[in-house]
DNA sequence: AATGCAAATGAGAACCATTTGCAACTAGCT
DNA sequence: AGCTAGTTGCAAATGGTTCTCATTTGCATT
């Protein structure tokens, strides 16, 4: 509670500095961003800032996004078959396991992965700038 | 050239077996497909059809590769930021490499990542399915 | 507190890759 | 050759996302 309301704090200092303005909508998305433990899609992030902030439209709900993806606050996942989906930026780099029955999504981490995957690249002739890495999944029944 | 020719009439094959008529369009669509040595996009893949067979229509385009992916003969891949491209689904499994300046598309294979996915979907209690490893690299400059 | 102005907003139109409805064909079995 | 369900081309629809534009607003400066 304390920390994500710092959190608030902190990303509007990161969008100030950066020249863009924190406005009552921004304001709330990010309230929304920081606070959430999924990965919401626009409208869901729609849905759910309306609550703090009646006015905000999905257009700037869009734009707002943009704007904190370049600023590097958020990043936007595209998961197969489905809308983007976003998440703070605060965490440290990992990739998605994505549950295909119900959605869900868990992050995950695997040094030896990120290593092999530089290792590849160069091996190529290449840098590696970005990845990615999904694994699409169904819960062990047993 | 021979090769590939005894490919497309396996192809035919495969679709006759499984239920989908090997119309005058959809010959042309596999003819092209079997001799891409790239990854094409749906109107690509049109463009190049239209020189065997005038007539076939981007839709037609469209619903051959969903049919042809259903039969698991093709497969389709939505790389960042660009519409799907596609695939004859013949070569082993591997994943891509792309490079962002060019979009080119090199297939590359790890065994050891292989299974370190699968490791990792075990280690949370989940059985992996299929995943999506993409690697977004520029050309090493020297 | 009032002012000025660039940045931001809401509503809806535009975009664009992909899908779909429909009436006219046709592959492939009999 | 004829039948019939699968296919086709065309055009219209779809749907997530971006853009346009008239209006509002944050905020630096008086």
């Amino acid at each position: 509670m304390r920390q994500s309301k710092n959190r608030i704090v902190e990303l509007e200092g990161i969008l100030r500095e950066g020249g863009v303005r924190v406005t009552r909508q921004r304001a709330a998305i990010l309230k929304i961003l920081a606070e959430a433990e999924d990965h919401p899609d626009a409208s869901e992030l729609h849905r759910r800032a309306k609550e703090i902030d009646a006015t905000v439209s999905l257009s700037t709900v869009y734009r707002t996004l943009s704007a904190l993806e370049q600023q590097g606050v958020v990043q936007r996942h595209a998961f197969e078959n489905a809308t983007a989906r976003f998440e703070t930026a605060d965490a440290p780099h990992h990739d998605h396991l994505i549950d295909i029955e119900t959605g869900a999504v868990i992050e995950f981490r695997s040094d030896k992965i990120e290593q092999l995957q530089a290792e590849i690249a160069a091996e190529l002739g290449y840098d590696l700038v970005r990845h990615r890495l999904e694994l699409y999944c169904r819960k062990r029944k047993e």
